[in-house]
DNA sequence: GACCGAAACGAACGTTCGTACTATTTTAGC
DNA sequence: GCTAAAATAGTACGAACGTTCGTTTCGGTC
């Protein structure tokens, strides 16, 4: 570790720029082990922590070498910065695919709302909100992955928003509601019900986040 | 590690048992050096969780031994409990002391309520609230430590819908409010308030956090 | 001041961590 | 089918991890 900028060379050099564009359905080989090593590790993660996330765990249950396994990112950290990404691409895919179909306004409003409680009731990530998770975990480690959780929280909150915003827009909900305000009730409800439901198990935990969040929208909903 | 068991044993048999009472203020030197090793842990975890704390880094900081640090606990296992247990002291001191003051019912639930919000805004855990932090860090990880934070999560809950039942039976607040609901919208909103203050730096998450409380109580308030 | 248990220490253990370098196999384009 | 490139494996390293051990220092009691 005497050189740290070393880390980004030859053949994983074009790995470690994260803007890069990769495609969605990937020709090489390597992009598709990319994608499965990916895929386990956001799991691994959510269960254990992107810390708890080890390279040594993960090429061995995926049978392969630790160092076939390092090649493809080249740093813990870059793992752990593709890791959030491609939860992140789970977590859109899960809370937005269904509810952008909804009518713009307040159904689609609650349609996230309903989406956020269904993924966490079908367990989207079997240890929970990846991004609940991760945002506890980094929120006073600085680094490149604490940016890349928070950038990303911050655009979710402001999705929320903006479906707030629309829904007044459309007429749907009372102009008075406040979106910043409504976005940080429902996030906590949200977020709420992840601790309930995973730590605490109660059950009842998902009923209750939907219950307050009716409640909460009608509240402030027109006609 | 071929036999777990003997880690309790010898000196140290005594803090295997986490029942065994502590005096307040401790007469021993031993009593005192452990105290302040779990001032200082709690504080770490708090930033770094209760698996990146270490006990070379703990022992560093305090400046003594790994081994004579970790002749107290035993195990590391140990540690994390007998931290967690020195985290919720705090917790209760902070949450409880001023609140207990105020009479009960309404004054004594909406003094709980401030108290919490008061207790992040000044900093009780350097890395904000230890118990949301450990809550997701060990949702996922079973053993003893998890069993630890669950226990003490159904405590504060609990103490929390006692607290809303205390304001009924008072008279102050409308007896079809159910408790286990509204205890789990208040603390939704209390560690939603925690999660935008730390990670997103949302200065205005504790405001947002308190409107919410006192509109969502008031509207339940009778008279 | 001598004694003795408690407390703290320093050194070492085996393991696992992330990372580096090199060699081998597999793949993709001609 | 050949060949260059890409992907994977193998091996090794230093550092840090939790833990153990034998020894030394400390603090309270006669």
């Amino acid at each position: 570790m005497a050189d740290p900028g070393r880390a980004a060379k030859a053949s994983h050099a074009r790995q470690t720029t994260a803007s890069r564009k990769r495609p969605a359905v990937p020709a090489l080989k390597g992009e598709r082990t990319r994608q499965s090593i990916l895929d386990r590790a956001v799991d691994l993660a959510s269960l254990e922590g992107l810390e708890g996330l080890t390279i040594g765990r993960l090429a061995e249950e995926l049978k392969m070498s630790k160092s076939g396994l390092f090649a493809h990112f080249g740093s813990k950290e870059e793992l752990q910065i593709a890791t959030v990404d491609a939860a992140s691409q789970r977590y859109i895919q899960e809370i937005f695919q269904a509810a952008i179909l909804q009518p713009r306004g307040f159904p689609r409003l609650l349609a996230i709302c309903e989406a956020w409680l269904s993924y966490i009731r079908r367990r989207v990530f079997p240890g929970g909100c990846f991004f609940a998770a991760a945002s506890f975990e980094f929120d006073s480690r600085p680094g490149p992955v604490h940016d890349r959780i928070r950038k990303l929280m911050d655009d979710w909150i402001g999705a929320l928003e903006r479906a707030i915003r629309m829904a007044q827009d459309e007429g749907h909900l009372r102009p008075e509601a406040d979106p910043p305000q409504l976005a940080f009730e429902l996030n906590s409800l949200f977020f709420g019900a992840n601790f309930a439901y995973h730590l605490r198990h109660d059950k009842q935990a998902l009923e209750k986040a939907q219950k307050a969040v009716d409640s909460r929208l009608n509240g402030l909903r027109v006609g």
